[in-house]
DNA sequence: GTCTATATGGCGATAGAC
DNA sequence: GTCTATCGCCATATAGAC
């Protein structure tokens, strides 16, 4: 670990925003994290503020960003939602805390979501035009496309923001069958998803 | 508006909690919406804690107990079904801010859940396992029924906890075409189940 | 650049008059 | 029961030595 004094604060605010979001994070926590005073983090970053919104606004692109690649592929669209599935569940199970996350900033302050828009890389936007017009131009479904992405997305972020009171009620809170469950998920999802649009 | 002022001041504290979560919320802004003095709430409820604690845990049972109805009735399965995804989303839609609300405080502090689960009337589990069992006995899926309510729940919950992103993303920040799309929902999501579950 | 010490403000909670 | 005034704490932020 010889990243810069910088890295290392950037690296520990991540991990503690992530968990706790920028009302429950505490600059002291990030410090302890990253093993340094609490002034550093003042020292490059100004404020709390200025810290959140460089951990945010890079969270926000990167998770995005990170599917782009399966849209742009010359799989067929079939192939691509299965590649897709795959890999969403792998990224968020990777980074489980992540959707809640974003879900809880960009409620709690809209125009945190609104700045991202402008400033990311991240477009999240055109990803998601390239997979509706993806859908619709193939005919795969007469439905309005949104409603496909909507349920995609739900079916795939609700186990994991929903976690706690589902392992409860139906896994006895057994982590590891949790984890199995999470696992099948992606043929679940792959078969509700086809037979919708395929008919 | 001749209520007491115990109940004046949990009607200001739901709303307030609801919309920003434990730790957004200032006691200082629940007196004002309650239109009295912050030491009033220290006298009824003695702590934030407290007071927080008697929302979540009557939001908590209200919610899911709002649904055992549908399940109690004597309609055919598939009817249950119908019923079941028409109520919740006028439930949502009455209560945009809960889901989110309880998602985020189950994740906070999971003591809350598990105290929720034995002290509240809610019971849940008994709700969704009346819902599983309905749906095995009945040999409509041979998948495991716990991927079904998971799905279905994600579909329900997730354009309303997401709404800032997707409306803005899909739907220029028209909240009317964003509303309309909501009450589309409710036709896609009985498809998709009803497709998946009967095959 | 990195630390200790401290300023500054806000919040939950309480004391005490009425 | 309801108010004003205030305590005590904790969090962000800054000053200043090294």
């Amino acid at each position: 670990m010889d990243s810069s004094t910088e890295e290392k604060i950037y690296e520990a605010a991540r991990r503690i925003f992530v968990l706790k979001g920028m009302e429950g994070a505490r600059m002291q926590e990030i410090a302890d994290e990253a093993g340094m005073n609490k002034a550093l983090l003042h020292y490059y970053f100004r404020s709390k503020e200025n810290l959140f919104k460089a951990v945010f606004k890079d969270i926000f692109s990167k998770f995005f960003s990170r599917v782009r690649g399966t849209l742009n592929s010359d799989l067929t669209t079939r192939e691509k939602l299965i590649v897709f599935i795959d890999n969403y569940i792998d990224l968020i199970s990777a980074n489980p805390y992540v959707p809640q996350f974003i879900i809880n900033e960009i409620n709690r302050d809209p125009k945190v979501l609104k700045s991202m828009m402008f400033e990311s890389g991240a477009e999240p936007q055109r990803i998601l035009e390239m997979f509706l017009h993806e859908v619709h131009s193939n005919n795969l479904s007469k439905i309005d496309p949104r409603h496909i992405v909507v349920s995609l997305l739900g079916m795939l972020i609700f186990p994991f923001v929903g976690r706690p009171l589902l392992q409860m009620i139906y896994f006895n809170d057994d982590t590891e069958a949790y984890n199995q469950f999470l696992t099948e998920r992606k043929e679940i999802v792959k078969t509700m998803i086809l037979k919708f649009i395929e008919g």
